[in-house]
DNA sequence: CCAAAACTTGACCGAAAGGTCAGGAAAATT
DNA sequence: AATTTTCCTGACCTTTCGGTCAAGTTTTGG
């Protein structure tokens, strides 16, 4: 069994070509989809970034479409992870604090991922209006009867689920998908992470205050 | 069929031919905009919805880049009247609530302008970056300063203004941005009045009592 | 009524995009 | 070592896009 004979030469792997090419496509792509949108990128840009021939990119995915496809359910794995449930029994204070942290964690640390969402969902969800109508629809469906448990049990006031749900992913959205915009409006380069904990702290606040859970 | 052969109705000025297909051509190009994003709208199709041959689109507006900025000006005019002031005399109570209630109805009534700049935004405001870094940036400066100075008179609670517009801003727009999103998740066809008044009602419910604003 | 100005449009063009292919190089398998 | 499978890639094809143009028609202004 020899590895790679003397020290020196690549640790050239087989079957491992495969998969690093295929990493090395799908972490561009997915920057150039986030950036520029689907018709905005090209997969020549691609190609060049990966430092690939085009007929190679090609070679991996067979369509322009097939590729996108691949970040985006890279993407979603990701994306849905981390959506996991709200306990009805963890009182509201502690569960809609760690939700929102979640959330924001998520816009800070793939906010690619956010971006082509944002994306997909401003142009009507071409491919993803499947996993919207299904996975996603499930989680709302049953974290908004989560916060319907609460109100039953006076743990929190009467509001509306749905809107107080699609306000907290919409605010913490924002931080990923607006970040350029509000950098500008702040003078920064980019959000930082003192921004990030600020945000996670007045839209906690915001919402336990407004929905009259207290904050201790 | 041709109406205004005896009554000699309005005899089809040159002047108002022009007008008339301007008209036409930025309304057709908003709709495909907003909807196909930059790169995913074609001329062609453009001059197809609006009846017109593609050469005679090019004939009023010179390039595709002129047309999008043509249909960004006109509704930055839009966009930007309704941003007016808040007055720092006035009481947050009634300011936010009616700030809140403005940006809503823009949400509503001008999705298309709002659909739009997200998705500038979201691809790094190629075309509005200047806009956004004069206008925009002194809106934002001046609303907040106009909360610390509530602030300063004990009208609210010592929040972070920035992230405290923030939040409006985004959970407002995601009215419109993410309409289809949201319609999808509760089984409608589109968002309705009722749902832009909820909207309306929770996210004001949240600001003022997150920010420790007396309802009455 | 006539000439100039404004408008209209089918035909055309070069560039760039997505995608194909054939044949060669490298690995894997036997 | 032989052969099969996988990988690589330059050249090429087709379509579509943004944009031009020249020849016309209509409107306007004198």
């Amino acid at each position: 069994m020899k590895k790679n004979e003397i020290v020196n030469l690549k640790p050239r792997k087989s079957a491992d070509i495969r998969q690093k090419n295929l990493q090395t496509i799908l972490f561009v792509a997915e920057q150039r989809f986030a950036q520029y949108g689907y018709n905005g990128t090209t997969i020549s840009a691609i190609a060049e970034q990966a430092e690939l021939p085009k007929a190679n990119v090609l070679y991996y995915f067979k369509t322009k479409e097939a590729l996108y496809k691949g970040v985006l359910s890279k993407l979603l794995v990701i994306w849905m992870e981390q959506m996991d449930d709200m306990d009805p029994e963890k009182h509201p204070r502690d569960a809609l604090r760690h939700y929102i942290l979640q959330k924001m964690k998520q816009s800070k640390e793939h906010p690619n991922a956010s971006r082509i969402f944002a994306a997909e969902i401003l142009h009507g969800a071409p491919y993803l209006r499947e996993q919207l109508q299904t996975d996603l629809k499930e989680q709302f469906i049953k974290t908004c009867q989560v916060f319907r448990v609460w109100i039953a049990k006076q743990w929190m006031d009467p509001i509306k689920p749905e809107h107080l749900l699609f306000m907290i992913w919409s605010s913490t959205q924002a931080y990923a998908d607006y970040g350029l915009q509000s950098s500008l409006l702040m003078d920064k380069e980019a959000l930082e992470d003192d921004d990030f904990e600020a945000g996670v702290e007045l839209i906690t606040r915001l919402v336990l205050k407004g929905c009259g859970i207290s904050l201790l």
